[in-house]
DNA sequence: GTGGCCCCTGTTTTT
DNA sequence: CAGGGGCCAC
């Protein structure tokens, strides 16, 4: 085994081998905080003498946990199989199943992804009748989500406004819902396992007792839920030590509190706090830059990040003609690049939403570029992997209606609309649950009690399906996973209904045979793990441990990592700050730290970019550069690309992709336009209604209008396009 | 009961 | 532009 305290600086050193207690490490990007982290693990194992399951640690992603565990087995050279090592929903999971006795549900309780819960609030909306238009069903699991992650209860939620008081009623019910389906949510893993840890004091005190140690990466990004389930973990030994950064929170929406930062050290007064400055990672100049947009932002640790990297290359900012032009630059550049003999595994592409891969995907096709997009959705979120992943949860948990409902006709066998209302009737008549009726009918057929009030051919197919449930769930008991899982696809015809001869239909197929793969991987350790990994999967863990193309990913998803070259597309206003966190100056705060996460990622190269116009729900429109370049001091930038004034003809007719942007020889000839408008006019535009004037810029022989509308914000138009009616 | 067509709406971020 | 829901014809 290797020296464990080797090649450490002093301040990593002193926090690897701090005394017991409560200590908080506060490191800027960059700094080694991973490795304080794995390391002091090995030093209270191997010069402590703790023992493996007397640790518990947290990290924010799976994958995290997986790389930690195997650094740790090669430190110690043995394995560590008891440590407790994993995320807060992934631990609380282990310990609710234990201990599921004490909890509203059985031990086998399915957890409820997104779209489930989403779905459940829909379909409750409905029941109550209220109009899912005024109360969106995404605002209201919102809403639900967010009060869970404070611990606030249906019956502690208060209800001020109407809207909340729908929220309330919804929440309750929604409750009602999840315990009758035997299921939990994500935010129910941390709220029961606190609510298990507060209300059974023998049980706090077990896990307190077992846990010598307790620590924690990514401290920032805690919420209420998490901070108590630390408090009541350590409260026995008091030992917690707790690493982050202020400055890297970027999960407030999911009830994150930066803030917890600083109640860790009025909570526990005695704790100490230690300062990791040192970066290993970047250049000078990303540092600076990273520094300089940072800087903006109060109530903050204040961190000076120094590197003895050099200062290295200018940060290049590209300006590219339009959100085609952004995509093919970037995918150019980076086949320079490789072809300068630069790996491609060590190239990133950055933004802040999802769908701005779409038209990079579409650049990397182009050029045969291989490239790896981070992001379970994309596999977890196809129709035909949820319907699989459904068919297992309801042999798993044959009361999880929202799976039943789901594939209860998929592929269809007859069971519409007419015999579900039948079949609802009847459980509600008889006080049944579906499931009940289902299973009774797949038994017993005619003899079951409930054959007769259904119409024959309902009662047939009914009864067909319940017996297909019947038999999954024996197969189940003797057979393992790969095989129940092929004996659905066969029972059920799958691949004829998914694969209908199309490349569309083979994708499809192809993702069934994917998840086939992965239910192969866990033959050992059956059908319970396999469905609680597919629940708890992050976009992040997708990632592949050493690629060999070129990633994309958001932002967000790039947190703990770091590449050579970073490209961060899309800085424009409205998508990076993004357009919703334009009122409120905390959320305004967070998109500059997400966008500082973002730079401090690049190791040599970064490159940031954005479009002058780009389309929006199939619409054309120009931007406006995003505010956070402002705060880059021009002597760190190499600005490139093209500028694009305004072009007086529509750009709906501007061809889509051009080589680094030499498509904008078309100004300049025509004459000057007069200038129709200036700062302060009130305006209607036929779309976004009313509006003022806050700067107005005449180029070529058009001129540029920027409008604060009431309904959408600012808007940058072209007034030869935009027909602008100026109220007097 | 099913499948196809049309209209509408809506884009953050994810354990 | 795209995915979902509603409506209509078989």
């Amino acid at each position: 085994m290797i020296d464990i305290l080797r090649r450490l600086n002093p301040q990593q050193h002193e926090a690897v081998t701090s005394p017991a207690g409560q200590i908080l490490v506060l490191a800027g990007p960059g700094s080694g905080k991973t490795r304080v982290l794995t390391q002091r693990i090995a030093y209270l194992i191997h010069e402590q003498g703790i023992k493996p399951s007397h640790i518990l640690a947290v990290t924010f992603t799976n994958k995290a946990a997986r790389e930690m565990r195997s650094r740790l087995e090669r430190m110690l050279g043995r394995g560590v199989e008891a440590l407790w090592l994993g995320t807060f929903h992934a631990l609380c999971a282990r310990i609710m199943r234990r201990e599921a006795d004490l909890l509203p549900f059985d031990s086998n309780f399915v957890i409820m992804d997104a779209d489930d819960q989403v779905s459940i609030v829909k379909g409750i909306l409905k029941e109550l009748n209220i109009d899912d238009k005024l109360h969106s069903p995404n605002s209201v699991h919102g809403r639900i989500s967010n009060a869970k992650n404070a611990l606030t209860g249906p019956n502690e939620f208060s209800a001020r406004t109407y809207r909340e008081e729908v929220a309330r009623r919804v929440y309750e019910r929604y409750e009602e819902v999840l315990r009758a389906n035997n299921a939990v949510d994500f935010d129910d893993l941390l709220l029961w396992a606190v609510r298990l840890l507060e209300d059974n004091p023998a049980i706090r005190e077990k896990y307190a007792k077992q846990f010598e140690y307790v620590l924690i990466d990514e401290f920032q990004d805690t919420n209420q839920a998490q901070y108590d389930l630390l408090k009541h973990l350590s409260s026995y030994h008091h030992n917690l030590f707790a690493v982050g950064d202020e400055d890297q929170s970027i999960y407030r929406w999911r009830g994150a509190d930066y803030r917890n930062v600083l109640r860790f050290m009025s909570d526990f007064p005695k704790a100490e706090k230690l300062l990791l400055e040192r970066n290993y990672r970047s250049t000078q100049n990303v540092l600076d830059a990273a520094q300089a947009v940072i800087n903006q932002n109060r109530a903050r640790t204040p961190k000076k990040l120094f590197s003895k990297r050099g200062s290295g290359p200018r940060v290049v900012l590209y300006d590219a003609v339009d959100d085609h032009a952004e995509a093919a630059y970037v995918v150019e550049d980076i086949l320079e690049r490789i072809a300068a003999g630069e790996k491609g595994g060590g190239i990133a592409i950055m933004y802040r939403t999802n769908a701005q891969s779409r038209l990079l995907e579409e650049a990397f096709l182009r050029t045969n570029l291989p490239y790896r997009l981070v992001g379970a959705q994309r596999f977890y979120g196809r129709r035909e992997v949820k319907d699989l992943i459904a068919f297992l949860r309801l042999v798993h948990n044959p009361y999880d209606a929202v799976s039943l409902n789901r594939i209860i006709n998929v592929p269809p066998r007859g069971i519409g609309s007419k015999t579900l209302i039948d079949l609802n009737l009847q459980a509600q008549e008889n006080a049944a649950t579906l499931t009940d009726i289902l299973l009774s009918l797949g038994t017993q057929g005619q003899e079951s009690p409930y054959w007769e009030p259904f119409t024959t051919r309902g009662a047939s197919v009914l009864a067909d399906f319940g017996a297909l449930l019947v038999n999954w769930r024996e197969f189940a008991e003797s057979s393992s996973l790969p095989a129940l899982f092929d004996r659905i696809l066969s029972d059920t015809g799958y691949k004829d209904y998914t694969d209908d001869g199309t490349e569309i239909g083979e994708g499809r197929w192809e993702n069934v045979m994917e998840l086939r793969r992965l239910a192969y991987e866990f033959e050992e350790r059956g059908l319970t793990a396999f469905l609680e990994n597919v629940a708890l999967v992050s976009d992040q863990d997708t990632l592949p441990d050493a690629p060999e193309a070129p990633t994309l990913l958001t932002l967000h998803a790039a947190k703990g990592l770091e590449f050579t070259t970073v490209y961060i597309v899309g800085l424009d206003e409205g998508l990076l700050p993004h357009s919703r966190s334009f009122e409120d100056p905390e959320e305004m705060a967070e998109e500059r730290r997400l966008f500082y996460v973002g730079i401090t990622r690049a190791k040599d190269n970064l490159i940031l970019v954005r479009a002058g116009q780009r389309s929006t729900f199939g619409r054309y429109e120009y931007t406006i550069e995003s505010r956070f370049l402002e705060d880059i001091p021009e002597d760190l930038l190499r600005r490139q690309g093209v500028r694009l004034g305004v072009r007086s003809v529509n750009p709906l007719s501007q061809p889509r992709w051009s080589p680094s942007g030499s498509v904008l020889e078309e100004s300049g000839s025509k004459e000057p336009a007069e200038p129709r408008y200036k700062a302060g006019m009130r305006v209607i535009h036929d779309t976004w209604g009313d509006g003022m004037v806050v700067e107005t810029r005449v180029l070529g022989s058009d001129e540029t209008v920027t409008v604060m509308f009431e309904t959408v914000g600012l808007k940058r138009l072209a007034a030869s396009i935009a027909k602008l009616e100026i109220v007097k």
